[in-house]
DNA sequence: ATAATGCTCGCAAACGATTGCGCAATCGCT
DNA sequence: AGCGATTGCGCAATCGTTTGCGAGCATTAT
């Protein structure tokens, strides 16, 4: 900058205002600075103006794994609302790890990101409040953080859950086996209590040997199916908390020589693109990952530019999206 | 910064090597530094650093979709390997938008990225020396940009596309369809270089009609087998450009009421977990995503180290993964 | 003719770190 | 005791911007 203000004869500070267009500078001049930028192949330095005025226009993405394919098409609806909007976003993938969430987050804060987005995060409300309490605009996606006064997207699991056992009820079945995930997380325990009370309602007792727990992996997904349906009065229908594991569980079915829908009905949760691709393709209960990344992103964005504003919280419906993997039972 | 130093009564100058162990400071101010530093809750402050010292420690990666799994995995391996190496990334999706490409080219270059990694660019090689000039460490990632002294790295895929072809000539097929990319993608034209390379030792003649173009997307899979299939002649085999495309034939078979791999042998390419879920699990030549993000990254980290190194290229020869979707020709 | 107003621009102080240079005290040696 | 080497620290410049303040000049109003 220095050296075009020289090369057109005029201060940096004019050079400054006419990149920024933040105080009339006469025509003259303003020609003289815009040929010796491009005669000189000018580039600002982002840092140093990030420096001077606190913002760096780039947020960071804390996220499980990238290359999940649920957690992608979020981190997508991120990062085009971000570039939409003119920030940049650092992507860091946590595997979970809380102690590798800490450290991208002190790494963030240090590099003066102006807000950070945490994905299905395992952090604890102090860890929460510690970041506030620096002023660190926050927004937390896919997890419940109970007494932290901070900004939530997250879907409504527990009416996907009781979403996925309804349709099932209403097609005829009574045995309904569940494969859950881990159960300490949220989205897992919240989707359980949703197909309890869908049996609930219809007057069908939960039968505990029907609830399985799995990983969110294929193989578990195989594994808990296998098992279930090798019971002496096995399930009609099954329900796996998310898609990869219903595709499991399909594989299994098909291994013990039964056809799908019509010797077993299966759905999934998530609604990723995989499910289509199955066979047959994967009746499921769809989250709007995309368009979660995108409000989450809103909502940051909001947030750092009024950081007293009262904490939001979003939740989201969750759909039925009905394809060829469910079908009434024949009993 | 300047609050601890007064904190401790010390300088900035003090403070700044204490944190950053750049020169010996006696035991009893270090004490009163660390004290001060974490009475006062100090962050460093990055900007401030890299402004300094002209290193960000942040690379840029710009790729077509971070949301297609093929990209998804080479992400993982670039962001894991930065994050080993302590260095962050932004992420960027260019669409293979060449616009977009640039536009977040110059974003990343006035944030000082320390270098960048371009996947899968539509870039032009002028574009790519413009920024060599500026001294822009760079790693371009499956293309292949004859005559610029770039590093590079790519997979040998005509040499996959050998590999399919000469799997399904060895078990007795005679007529292999192929379905294509947009032919002006480099990596989809040197498939059928590898395929026809592969009839041609055989002395199998090369039938057009028997190449068809798609687009990677699975339903121009399922299109362009469903014309195929139904030809006078139909082929036996097929060999899909990447795996996407292969589950789209496999639909399109099964909707004829052809049994795979009995009827008929389909073969993919790229090796994404989907393909282990197709049913029946889909046979595909793999390529190494996620090393290939390991190694890029680590070229373009010792690229920043050295500019002045001759320009390095790395192909990876890929592999057959037997699955259960090709079987011996009964012909 | 003078004062008031408005334009156009430059000076220099930030932003928060790093780092070359130099000063004072101590140490070791003869 | 004298002198060089060593050690431990601070001063102030620097990285490349933004921005409050004020200077100079022309225009207009009084």
């Amino acid at each position: 900058m220095r050296h075009v203000a020289e090369h057109a004869s005029v201060s940096v500070t004019t050079v400054s205002h006419v990149i920024n267009e933040t105080r009339p500078v006469s025509d003259e001049l303003r020609q003289r600075v815009l040929a010796a930028m491009d005669e000189l192949g000018y580039q600002s330095n982002l840092l140093a103006r990030s420096l001077r005025q606190g913002k760096t226009h780039t947020i960071g993405m804390i996220i499980p794994d990238n290359a999940n394919p649920f957690f992608a098409e979020m981190a997508r609806g991120v990062e085009d609302t971000s570039f939409e909007q003119g920030y940049s976003v650092i992507l860091c993938n946590s595997d979970g790890n809380l102690d590798k969430e800490l450290l991208y987050a002190d790494v963030l804060a240090e590099k003066r990101v102006d807000g950070i987005l945490f994905v299905a995060a395992g952090l604890s409300t102090k860890r929460i409040l510690d970041l506030q309490a620096r002023r660190m605009p926050l927004v937390v996606v896919d997890r419940d953080l109970p007494g932290a006064a901070v900004d939530s997207v997250l879907t409504d699991n527990a009416q996907g859950g009781w979403l996925a056992t309804h349709h099932l009820v209403e097609l005829g079945h009574h045995r309904i086996g569940c494969i859950t995930g881990p159960s300490d997380i949220t989205p897992s325990a919240e989707r359980i209590t949703g197909y309890r009370q869908a049996l609930d309602e219809n007057g069908i007792p939960v039968d505990k040997a029907l609830i399985v727990r799995g990983d969110f992996q294929y193989d578990s997904g195989y594994q808990a199916a296998s098992q279930l349906l090798q019971m002496d009065d096995p399930p009609t229908a099954i329900f796996a908390c998310n898609d990869l594991m219903a595709i499991g569980v399909m594989s299994a079915a098909l291994k013990l020589g039964l056809h799908i829908p019509a010797d077993l009905s299966v759905i999934g949760f998530d609604g990723v693109r995989l499910a289509s691709f199955a066979n047959p393709p994967l009746t499921t209960i769809v989250q709007l990952k995309y368009e979660i990344g995108v409000i989450a992103t809103t909502m940051l964005l909001e947030r750092m530019h009024d950081l007293e504003m009262p904490a939001r919280r979003r939740v989201f419906e969750t759909n039925l999206l009905l394809r060829q993997s469910t079908a009434p039972w024949k009993g």
